[in-house]
DNA sequence: TAGATTGTTAATCGATTAACAATC
DNA sequence: TAGATTGTTAATCGATTAACAATC
């Protein structure tokens, strides 16, 4: 028998959580169903292309109804894989390590923060939400010991490819990154880049290309 | 005379920063030329692409040399306005917002930060990088009268709408926004999201996606 | 049953890649 | 001049939108 791989494109991966996030919104203030009309109207997008994402992994609506807005809701959540658990580390536990170890809907999502760890000895045991930060020369054992399936990179992008290499070498399977840089990992490992300074500067973009609009240059 | 308009697509500014790191970093590495296919295999793109991008910006190479790297980079950079400055402020003194003020490569780029504001009384007065955190009834004026053109939102989502609008209407063009919502302003103003929930739920997906193929599940 | 709205096929649009003449 | 590599046009590919039959 063959196994049909449907692949989908990222371009649909991308808009998943935000129609995960309206539908949360939706389920909030109570509402029950919505067609795909209305939900159009609210996210901005056509309803064909809500259709068209939704049906890439089944049937949830209802002719004549629309959709259930909480059965949608947990059928979203399933494919996002937010039902499971997933262990994470923090390394770096500087601002941004610190501001993303404080961030408590992680547990919500089922992201189990294990361990967060630094260079800096000053931070030593020093404890965020409950969990210590540990000095870097304990992370690979750690990692080997606790099951990490995550880790989240806020350090220089200097250390940054070396560290992700001994990360994966001992087991770890995704990698969100925060340093600015590009990790070449193996295919099989899974990273997710957050490139703040790249986001600023579409910003900057932005902005320079309408005071050009709109003061007669070219 | 016709004014012709090009325009740029989004899948192309989206790039374009990308292009600037890795100029950036040969540079520093002291490459004074590159092929835009040396440049492609660097960065795992088609060198095809590479060309129509920037030729969406005008002819920056030389047939039969390829680009000069320090010309090159200092001209995206003119594209992406890091020639420029720009008044920002920073709504919102908690974790991220302390993280992001700390920012140092902000100033490099011309993005200046002329305050930062919470509510929580405990803050106030409190500097970071010599930038005092002030209180959020000092906002509106102090918007008024620092010719502030950037606001980065790092406050909770029930504030954030109400905030942005206020911003707008004291003349802030441009919205980092960190809130977890999308804010609905006119289409004259700048809006760049950064939503990391949804950037980890998309690791998420891609986690699960790839147990669901490597244990037999269709 | 009549009306509403999905699921899905077909048409369109836009973005990426390939190819090659121009030219340094 | 010969070789290299761009700038640009044409071909392909993929994603979005439109349309409508199926069906609740």
């Amino acid at each position: 028998m063959l196994v049909e791989e449907r692949e989908i494109s990222q371009a649909v991966i991308r808009r998943l959580p935000r129609y995960y996030r309206y539908l949360g919104e939706l389920l909030e203030n109570g509402v029950e169903r919505i067609s795909s009309n209305d939900l159009s109207k609210r996210m901005k997008v056509t309803a064909s292309q809500i259709r068209q994402d939704l049906n890439n992994f089944g049937g949830f609506g209802q002719q004549g109804y629309g959709y259930n807005v909480k059965y949608l809701y947990t059928e979203i959540g399933k494919i996002l894989g937010l039902e499971e658990d997933h262990n994470i580390v923090i390394i770096g536990a500087g601002n941004l390590g610190q501001a993303l170890a404080n961030y408590a809907a992680f547990e919500k999502r089922g992201f189990i923060l294990k361990g967060i760890f630094d260079v800096n000895p000053r931070l030593n045991g020093v404890s965020i939400r409950g969990v210590p930060i540990r000095m870097m020369d304990e992370l690979k054992d750690f990692v080997q010991n606790n099951n990490v399936e995550i880790a989240v990179l806020t350090i220089p992008k200097e250390k940054a490819i070396e560290v992700a290499n001994m990360l994966v070498e001992n087991g770890v399977r995704a990698i969100w990154n925060f340093a600015h840089t590009d990790l070449n990992l193996p295919d099989h490992i899974i990273v997710e880049n957050v490139h703040l300074s790249e986001s600023l500067m579409r910003l900057s973009y932005n902005i320079s290309r309408y005071n050009d609009e709109h003061s007669g240059k070219k």
